[in-house]
Formats: structure tokens, C-alpha cells, sequence
RNA sequence: GCCAAAGUGGCGGAAUUGGUAGACGCGCUGGACUCAAAAUCCAGUCUGGCUUACCCCAGGUGAGGGUUCGAGUCCCUCCUUUGGUACCA
């Protein structure tokens, strides 16, 4: 008979409630552990075998870490605005709310279900006004913030304003230039405006992802997973939020060398900020195509272009300007203007997507030219869609000699290729006609009348060329990223209000304070206003206001935040959840930041985890936190496959149901199992024999301790324990912790199995290993094991009783397998004793017949003799 | 195309610094218990050969080379799978 889970699960799920055991005290002594799960958005499908695996991994660490004597904080929320409640609203016109609260008692029901050990006390929801007010308090510090690039640090804008007041823009990197007597007499307007270019939060008027079945705008990064379900997204001009996240680009990219976490996930990182080192490079713009050909008739217009190939000026036989490049039209030719607007609208309407699948260069010949200030030619500048305006300067320097993009380029518009970089040993590179040459060689033909780096490499040609481009001052060394500020506005109901009002005299206002939370109003209806405004434009008496001080008319913001601004920061409210003066309290953030392990999903590698970086750098500039880093040490759980090794969907009728696993075999077994499948990191398969397996061998466990009866079975007895059980039980006692540190929950279990296996052989068995034995089972199988450790007559629960300690002494085998080859091949296995001496080893060994039989007629040449280890005899 | 990770029995997966490949589990085969079944327990299970024999021989960690007394592990080339990314100059 199956032992009772059921009623086993459910006693120990109500004692530790009742009793609040995993609740964590603040002041509780021993070295903290914060361990962090990604919270869940609680969807309407309810748990799916995915969020277990995670979950059920930093329950272990965190039980095992209780046992070890820290003080653990393990805590869990929900990610709870979002777009599916507010589509399923739109629908049924539910509101959002009630669904969510729905959604989240089903989570709640069967997160306890198994058993994981959370202080339900800290128990956050994104949703609920008193956490959203910080999420729109920290909006606002964001909002009221600037970057200053010379302590590259986050700053309050009042120091900017002292700035300007003290001394203009002087110290600034600024395209506007003035005093500061001009600063003090500039309209209330126009302080506004000029401010907005600096802070860390401002409204942009740009092309974004508009998505009109969803009504509403997307991130960049966001786009590739609304355009698989099979959303179309366009391209659209709108007045957006923005957060400058560019200007932390350098520290996000370089605080990664601090992280434990998955190289490839950082590698996404780095990637999506894509860094890389080149110049700027001015060119002058000839004035008008009549003057093509006359030297020296520059007009005043510059076009600046960015390129990692400095060295391969000489080689830039055109210029490329994006459709969107700002002097686009100026450039281009009276006559040529029809075809140049035509070709800009046209591309206009394709999103960055469409551009993208379309492998055939387009584009159109401006009538323009530039001057190449290397070789002070004329070189035609033309339009096309593979320059795109949102990376570098929107416009290059092509050099179809040496770049496959501007190659491919030129030989549909035949325009001429110069070879300038000859691959090294061939000393005729005519090979540049018929594809381009990427590496590195040696420069030719690039020299003029002030400077040469023909013969040189590719980097020494880099640094000679930047920097006769800097003395000359057309061009400087600069670094570009690819990372773009992170459009942070949505067109949504159900995300929180940003807490900002729009003033008729064109300026904004932040709320203050003591003005927070502000509520997100009731609504009727969800669906969209029809316009690109969100639903929120239809709650007439919550958009209109009238300022306080002013007396001015207003109209409150109608964006709400996406959802990632919630997962921002939760992981620091979990440390005050209650707090209503604060986020959190400064000596809770300093007691318990950073977070030691944070598992999650790998989905969330670039978009959560940097958005999250970024606020969390914010802060610390600012001075809220007192770590640069949220999260030292990540981890990923893989995605679990359905039983066919295909990925569950509901399509192909593989999902499984946590419930029903529970139901069939308990807590204890779906816990056990999805750790006992494979390494915690690894993409696996869902097996529900499996999952028999380890239900099999829980039953074993607690046929160990129990009779058929139920009561403690009178097997279980104080006894002489053998030798050979001992070395078991203490290599299992040292390899489960160890194992448990490092995540390696499959290995832990297969050696708990191999103690149990032995276990099971004897019909006595004594109590000072299966007393142990109930605290090793403990983090993987909790409520088995508090219900064995009572049986043992035990009163209390065994949450923070201590893990067992192994003798090391006790490691140590008496005797060792020692193996013999010949020529590296097995011959014979012989039992010697420990630390058996070599010379011995090597009589034995030769005393061995199947050794003898292989030596036979052969002369041994040489004899490797590892001690404990093996003996080699290497023979002709 | 580029970047990253990974390829081990019928299956999921183990294997310190290079030192007995296949731990543990699943499945399968045989047996015990049972009227029978389920459950449980015991034994076997990389492939091929030889054999009375769990004795021995040969091969074997995606493919091919290399280093080494010895390679799943280190190096090179290639193939495949998964994830990311894609005109980012």
C-alpha cells in the first residue's frame, strides 16, 4: 500500500501556516540568505509543471540553508498587471481586478500545495495601490533625475538646475549653448523643455512598434513575441515615454563582469548593448551637383557618419543616408527630389522587420555629393533602407571594398569598389570585384599628401587614421551602442498611472509625494478609446484636473507603465513589504541586498533582467540602495517538455497538470521528480514513469520507518551500525549538502537512493542513521519527512533543526579497487589496502595471471603507478 | 550568416586534477509472493564474440584527426541539435 500523502501533505501545508515556521525574522541571528524566485504572472491557466521546477529548486536550497543556521528570506508575489486580464476584460468587461484577484488565489492554492516554504507574510502583488505607489515614487525619482556623464552617475536635476544657475551650460555636454544670466531669463517653458533633454524619464515623439489589434505600442524588445502569435506591428510616429537607459549603457555592460550568472545570458546582454569602438566622421557636403567635379566649392552642411572601419576611409567610394536622416532632403538634388521622396515613403511604411526580410539592396541616388576628407574626392550620397536612423549617426561612409552590406550595394548600382586592405601574403588583392574582403591585412592605397597607412594592419591603420582625423577636426574615436532608450509607455488600462499631469501651458507636472499612490480610476469598459490614447482618456473627471498652486487647467497622463516597472524593483519591497513611509527601509536594504540567487526563466535574459539592472543602478546612484548589482548569482531552470519531448501546448494535447500529479502521487513526488530529472539548467522531458520512480522510492523511505499499521516500526532501533553502511551514510551525508550548494539536486538524490537501497536490505536498522536520514530528505520531501521525524517522536517541526555533520574520518576506505592495465587497457582489478605502497602495487599487480598472460613475451618499457589508483605497465 | 551552449545504452541522465565509461532512475527479461492480478521483493540488462561460467577477447561517449603510458574529459577540423541574434555600419 501507497503511503498517505495525502493526509501527510495536508497536516504539515496546515502546521507550518498555523505555526508560521518559514516566516522570516529580521533580527534572527546567522548569515542572511536571500533567495529569489521569479514571481509569477498569475495567469487564468493556473500553475504549468514549468513554475514547480524553479520554485521547488530554491525551496531545497532555502530549507537546506535553514538547517544550515542562516536566516533565510524566501518570499514570492505576483506579477500582476498585464495585458491578458485587460484583454479577457475587453471580452467579458470584467474588471481586470477581479480576475486578477481570482487568478491569484489559484496560484496562491497551489504554490502551498507543494509545499514550498515562503513567508506568506511578505506576500507582494504589483496591482495592489499600496505597492504601485512606490512603483510610480520611484517613476518619479527616475523622472526627477539627470545623467551626468562626468561622475557617470545618476543625479537629482535640482543639482542640474544649481548647475545652470551657477554657471550655463558651461560644464555640459549641450547642443544648446547659453549663460547663466540667459538660463535665469528664460521662460518657465523653456527651462521645462531644456530640462527634458537631460532627465532620466522625458516624452519623445518617435517611431514606434503600434500594434492596433492589441491598441497598443510595443518595446522594441517586446515585438518579436506579439509578431509570433501572429500580431502585426507598424511602425508610427507618437509622443512617448522614454527612459534613457543609454546613458547606463557603459555600466551595465561593464558591472557584468561582476555577475555569477549563465555565460550566455550575459552574452545577451552584452549583445543587446551591443557595444563597439570606431569614430565619427564629418564629411562636407558639395554644394549642388552642378559643382561635381570642382574642388573646393563646399557648402556649409556636414553629414557625420559612424563606422567601426575608420582604417578604410580611402576606400569609401559613396555615402549612405538613412530614409529618415534629417538632411536627406536638403542633400538631394532639385531634380531628383520626386524620386527621393518617393522612395522615402516608401520606405516608411515597411516595418524594421519588413526591411529586414528583404534581402535585395534598395535604394535611390540623392543627386548629391560629399567630399571623402581622406582623399578629398566627391562621392554621391545616396538614400537606402539598410542604414537605419536609430544606430550611430543614421548615416555611413560605404566602403563596398571591405563590407559585404555595401558590396552587395554597389553592384546593383554599379558603383565603383577600391581595394584599400590586401589579405596578407597575397600581394594582388584584385579579388575585392567579386566579393568583399572582411579581415585583416595589410592597407594599400590609402594614403594622401598628410598621412599614409599603406603597409599597416588594420589596428595600427584604426589609431593612425582616428587620430589624424582629430587633429585635422573632422572626426574623434567614439563608441556607439546599440542599446536604445527604453520606450516605457503603454496604451493600457491595466498598468499603473504615471503619475504626471500635462499643464495647458504646454509643461508637466510630477505629482508629489504625498499625492501617491495615484488610483487607477473605475471603468465601464476596456476597450480601447478608438484613438492612440488608452482607455483611460474615456475617465473624464480622473484625466481632468486643475492644479493645486497654479490654478492652471491640466489633463493627467493616459499612458500607463508596461509591466516590466512593477518587476523592477519588487525584489526590494519584499524587505519591507508593509512599509508605508518608504520602499524600504535603508538598514532592511542594507541588512538583506543583494539577492544570493535569483532562478528564473532564461526568457527573461535581456528584457526584465536589464530593465531591472537599470532601475536598480538608478538607485544606488541615487542613493536608496547600497549595492551596484541586484542579483550576484542567477540561475535558469530549462523548460520542461511534454512526455513526447515536444513543447507542451495544448494543441498537441501534452501539457500536464501540476494538480493532477499531486493528486496521484503527491507533493513529495512531483518535487522529487522534477528535481531528480536532470540538471536544474537543462531543457528535459516530462515522464510520468519517472515520476512513479520516485513515488516508488518515497514509499521505500517510509517503509524504513513504518509498519502497515502506520505506527513507528520496532526495526528502528539504537545498534552496532557496520562499517560499510557508515561510509555510506557519511558520503552521503557530505555529497547531498554539496550537492544542494551547487544546484546538483539529480546527483543528490540518485546518492540518497543508493543509502536508502541499503537500507532496505536489512531487516534492523538503526536509528543514529535513519534519524539523519529524515533531515537529508527534508528539503527535497518536506512534509514526508516532518511526518517521519514526529514519528520518531519528535514534537517540533524539523524546519530549523541542523543538517547532519559527516566524520570525515569515516570517508576513509579501508581498502581500494586498484586497477592494472596494460597499454592503457583493463587487465585486472585488485583489493588492496589503502595507501597499499607503489612497489607493492606493482608485485601484486604482476602476480596477477590475466596480467601475467599480457606481459607474456613482451617487454615492459615503462610502469605508471598511481597510488589507490591504478598501476600501468606500457610493454613492446 | 554570426554568437553561445550541448551531443554518452532502448529512455532521463552519472562520471574529482585526464586514471575501472554507463552511478541512480525508467523500461525490459527472469524469478519469489498470489487462485490470479496489483503492489512489493530478489537477480539480470552497452554491443559483438567465445564459453560450463558474472572467465576472457574485441569494439564502444556525434564524425575524423592529434597530444598522452592512458582521453567522455585537453587541442584542431567537420556534422547535428537547441537557444539568441540578424542589414547595427
Amino acid at each position: 500500500m501507497a503511503y498517505p500523502f495525502f493526509d501527510i501533505e495536508t497536516k504539515w501545508q496546515k502546521y507550518w501556516d498555523d505555526h508560521e515556521t518559514f516566516k522570516t525574522d529580521d533580527s534572527s541571528p546567522g548569515p542572511k540568505a536571500f533567495i529569489l524566485d521569479m514571481y509569477p504572472y498569475p495567469s487564468g491557466a493556473g500553475l504549468h509543471v514549468g513554475h514547480p521546477e524553479g520554485y521547488t529548486a530554491t525551496d531545497i536550497l532555502s530549507r537546506y540553508r535553514r538547517m544550515k543556521g542562516y536566516n533565510v528570506l524566501h518570499p514570492i508575489g505576483w506579477d500582476a498587471f498585464g495585458l491578458p486580464a485587460e484583454r479577457y476584460a475587453m471580452q467579458t468587461n470584467i474588471h481586470p481586478r477581479i480576475t486578477t484577484e481570482q487568478n491569484i488565489s489559484t496560484f496562491r492554492r497551489q504554490i502551498k500545495m507543494l509545499g514550498l516554504s515562503y513567508d506568506w507574510s511578505r506576500e507582494i502583488n504589483t496591482t495592489d495601490p499600496k505597492y504601485y505607489k512606490w512603483t510610480q515614487w520611484i517613476f518619479l525619482q527616475i523622472y526627477h533625475s539627470w545623467f551626468d556623464p562626468r561622475s557617470k552617475k545618476g543625479r537629482p536635476i535640482q543639482t542640474l538646475i544649481e548647475e545652470l544657475e551657477r554657471q550655463g551650460t558651461k560644464g555640459l555636454i549641450s547642443e544648446e549653448k547659453f549663460s547663466a544670466e540667459e538660463w535665469k531669463r528664460k521662460s518657465k517653458k523653456e527651462k521645462h523643455d531644456f530640462l527634458a533633454n537631460f532627465r532620466l524619464a522625458y516624452i519623445a515623439e518617435i517611431p514606434v512598434n503600434w500594434c492596433e489589434a492589441l491598441g497598443t505600442v510595443l518595446a522594441n524588445e517586446e515585438v518579436a513575441e506579439w509578431t509570433e502569435k501572429g500580431y502585426t506591428v507598424e511602425r508610427r510616429p507618437m509622443r512617448q515615454w522614454m527612459m534613457r537607459i543609454t546613458a547606463y549603457a557603459e555600466r551595465l555592460l561593464e558591472d557584468t563582469k561582476e555577475l555569477d550568472w549563465p555565460a550566455s545570458t550575459l552574452e545577451q546582454q552584452r549583445n543587446w548593448i551591443g557595444r563597439s569602438e570606431g569614430a565619427s566622421i564629418k564629411f562636407k557636403v558639395s554644394s549642388g551637383a552642378e559643382s561635381h567635379g570642382a574642388r573646393g566649392a563646399h557648402s556649409k552642411l556636414e553629414v557625420e557618419v559612424f563606422t567601426t572601419r575608420p582604417d578604410t576611409i580611402f576606400g569609401a567610394t559613396y555615402m549612405v543616408l538613412a530614409p529618415e536622416h534629417p538632411l536627406a532632403s536638403e542633400i538631394t538634388a532639385a531634380e531628383k527630389k520626386k524620386e527621393v521622396e518617393e522612395y522615402v515613403k516608401q520606405a516608411s511604411m515597411k516595418s524594421d522587420l519588413e526591411r529586414g526580410i528583404e534581402k535585395e539592396k534598395t535604394g535611390v541616388f540623392t543627386g548629391g555629393f560629399v567630399i571623402n576628407p581622406a582623399t578629398n574626392k566627391e562621392i554621391p550620397v545616396w538614400i537606402a533602407d539598410y542604414v537605419v536612423m536609430g544606430y550611430g549617426t543614421g548615416a555611413i561612409m560605404a566602403v563596398p571594398g571591405h563590407d559585404e552590406r555595401d558590396f552587395a550595394f554597389a553592384k546593383e548600382f554599379q558603383i565603383p569598389v577600391v581595394e584599400v586592405v590586401s589579405p596578407k601574403g597575397s600581394s594582388t588583392g584584385g579579388n575585392v570585384a567579386h566579393e568583399a574582403f572582411t579581415g585583416d591585412g595589410a592597407l594599400v592605397n590609402s594614403a594622401n599628401s598628410d598621412v599614409s597607412l599603406n603597409g599597416l594592419n588594420a589596428e595600427e591603420a584604426k589609431r593612425k587614421i582616428t587620430q589624424w582625423l582629430e587633429k585635422e577636426k573632422i572626426g574623434s574615436g567614439t563608441v556607439q551602442y546599440k542599446l536604445r532608450d527604453w520606450l516605457f509607455s503603454r496604451q493600457r488600462y491595466w498598468g499603473e498611472p504615471i503619475p504626471i499631469i500635462h499643464l495647458e501651458d504646454g509643461t508637466m507636472k510630477a505629482l508629489s509625494e504625498n499625492e501617491l499612490p495615484l488610483l487607477l480610476p473605475d471603468l465601464k469598459k476596456f476597450q480601447p478609446s478608438g484613438t492612440t490614447e488608452s482607455p483611460l482618456a474615456l475617465a473624464a473627471e480622473w484625466v481632468n484636473v486643475v492644479d493645486q498652486t497654479s490654478g492652471m487647467k491640466g489633463r493627467r497622463e493616459t499612458n500607463t507603465m508596461p509591466q516590466w516597472a512593477g518587476s523592477c524593483w519588487y525584489y526590494l519591497r519584499y524587505l519591507d513589504p508593509r512599509n508605508g513611509n518608504a520602499f524600504c527601509s535603508p538598514e532592511l536594504e542594507k541588512k538583506w541586498m543583494p539577492v544570493d540567487l535569483y532562478v528564473g526563466g532564461a526568457e527573461h535574459a535581456v528584457l526584465h533582467l536589464l530593465y531591472a539592472r537599470f532601475w536598480h543602478k538608478v538607485l544606488f546612484d541615487l542613493g536608496y540602495v547600497s549595492t551596484k548589482e541586484p542579483f550576484i548569482k542567477l540561475r535558469h531552470q530549462g523548460i520542461i517538455l511534454g512526455e513526447d519531448s515536444r513543447k507542451m501546448s495544448k494543441s498537441r494535447g501534452n501539457v500536464v497538470n501540476p494538480d493532477e500529479v499531486v493528486r496521484e502521487y503527491g507533493a513529495d513526488a512531483m518535487r522529487l521528480f522534477e528535481m531528480f530529472m536532470g540538471p536544474l539548467e537543462e531543457m528535459k522531458p516530462w515522464s510520468t514513469r519517472g515520476v512513479e520512480g520516485v513515488f516508488r522510492f518515497l514509499n521505500r523511505v517510509w517503509r524504513l520507518y513504518v509498519t502497515e499499521e502506520g505506527a513507528l516500526d520496532s526495526a528502528v532501533k539504537e545498534m552496532p551500525v557496520s562499517p560499510e553502511l557508515e561510509l555510506i551514510f557519511h558520503t552521503t551525508v557530505k555529497k547531498a549538502g554539496e550537492d544542494i550548494e551547487c544546484l546538483h539536486f539529480n546527483t543528490a538524490i540518485s546518492q540518497m537512493m543508493i543509502l536508502v537501497n541499503e537500507l532496505t536490505k536489512s531487516d534492523v536498522r538503526p536509528r543514529q542513521i535513519l534519524e539523519p536520514l529524515v533531515l537529508l530528505v527534508a528539503p527535497f520531501a518536506p512534509h514526508l519527512a516532518e511526518e517521519l521525524w514526529s514519528k520518531l517522536g519528535h514534537k517540533e517541526s524539523l524546519a530549523h533543526e541542523p543538517w547532519p555533520v559527516y566524520d570525515e574520518s569515516k570517508l576513509q576506505k579501508k581498502t581500494v579497487e586498484v586497477v592494472v592495465q596494460v597499454n592503457g587497457k583493463l587487465r585486472a582489478k585488485m583489493t588492496v589496502a589503502l595507501d597499499t605502497p607503489e612497489e607493492t602495487l606493482k608485485k601484486l599487480a604482476l602476480a596477477e595471471s590475466n596480467v601475467q598472460a599480457h606481459l607474456d613475451g613482451k617487454q615492459v618499457v615503462k610502469e605508471i603507478i598511481v597510488k589507490n589508483r591504478l598501476v600501468n605497465f606500457v610493454v613492446k
